[in-house]
DNA sequence: AATCGTTCTTGAACACGTTCAAATTTGGGG
DNA sequence: CCCCAAATTTGAACGTGTTCAAGAACGATT
């Protein structure tokens, strides 16, 4: 049967995954995760290329529980404060477990080099899902966002989600209250602020600023 | 004399430092540093408590060096974005020859639990330092910063040096030119975004962004 | 100059992530 | 049922950062 394979690989990513969670990136060791699945060390080189590949692992699962939670939580929501607020919860709801082990999967992942790298090609997949979650977000706001914003606003808002998730990593506190308040804050102010982008003086400014982010990404 | 021992620890983060931004910081192991140095491995360890310690020492040297060349800016430039612009450029032109080190760094340097991250204990004194910099140029700006900002922008400026860096690190283009390009398009944008505040409607919700940027702190 | 505590230095050892040649298991075709 | 090629698994090995007991060099005190 040629499930006997991926029934390895299933293994040992879920024991990884929980080792991660539980005792944290270091003490969670390749031998550990290998012993704790039934199989030689060797062996898990054979389903996964290096320990940051099962890092990788664990991103695309995280990301696909926040696609999954973040719907439900949009279509409970019309105003884009409320849909974003939705959005960043659940976002910190599943990453919660992990919070200890933030700190860890964040200096992996930000190496240009990492497969779990958000902006590297192999987690393409998973950063075009997430980027879709923003794109709803944007779309079926009511009242609809300024049009002059709604192409670039998912992006930015993505890249906001990227900063409130760093916040999230240095966020000591109890069950991370100051990043849950960070996100019920920001989410009613940047609804607002995008009301700003009619009035005449702010709206050349914006134009702006929306140029040089175009400009600079190339 | 007492000099000997200094001597030996100079000479290992001068080594260190070269290695780095010659050959980048996995191929600079701590025995080769220990051997170029003319030392054994462990000797290395009485003077700097891990690798991410020597890390730490080309962070504050970095720093000392922005700190001067900032100077040297400001005394040049009367106007916020001028001001900004070479406060930036200062800080791009000391990094330039750690580029390829850039993502290393960067990953060591996000560890709450490292001694290279700018927001622990260790760095205080260069992140105070640096903190300065930013302090002066928006201190010494005319025309003058609106009152409202003059006391958060700082911390803020940082805060988006640092957002700087990070688009440093992931920037390919030769000689990193996209990042100047955005240096020269956002201190500008920045200085003209802050007349803003004077605009009413502006004005409220500026007062909410900076009521929960210092809520969020603690 | 001899002594002694402190500072400095060494080299072997450890656990880690990772590699790889060799061994084993698997599954399909004769 | 047997055989072979491919897929899977092993265990030993490598180089890494780091630790540490032991020793060597130093410098103040007598």
């Amino acid at each position: 049967m040629a499930a006997k394979s991926e029934q390895t690989r299933q293994k040992l990513a879920e024991v990884a995954l929980r080792m991660f969670r539980e005792i944290g990136f270091e003490k969670t060791t390749m031998r550990a995760i290998a012993a704790e699945a039934g199989v030689s060390a060797g062996n898990a080189y054979y389903y996964f290329e290096s320990k940051d590949d099962l890092v990788h692992e664990l991103y695309v699962q995280v990301q696909a529980e926040h696609a999954e939670r973040a719907a439900g939580a949009l279509d409970k929501a019309g105003g884009l404060a409320e849909r974003l607020k939705g959005v960043l919860h659940a976002g910190l709801d599943v990453m919660a477990p992990y919070h200890r082990f933030g700190a860890d999967f964040v200096a992996t992942a930000i190496r240009p080099t990492s497969p779990v790298n958000p902006f590297s090609a192999a987690s393409t997949p998973a950063r075009e899902a997430s980027l879709e979650i923003f794109r709803k977000a944007v779309d079926g706001a009511r009242p609809a966002v300024p049009r002059k914003l709604r192409s670039d606003l998912p992006e930015l808002l993505w890249l906001c989600y990227m900063g409130v998730t760093l916040f999230w990593v240095y966020d000591t506190s109890e069950g991370q209250q100051r990043t849950r308040r960070l996100v019920d804050g920001a989410a009613p102010l940047i609804a607002k602020g995008l009301g700003l982008a009619r009035v005449p003086g702010v709206s050349k400014v914006l134009d702006d600023v929306l140029n040089l982010s175009r400009s600079v990404r190339t």
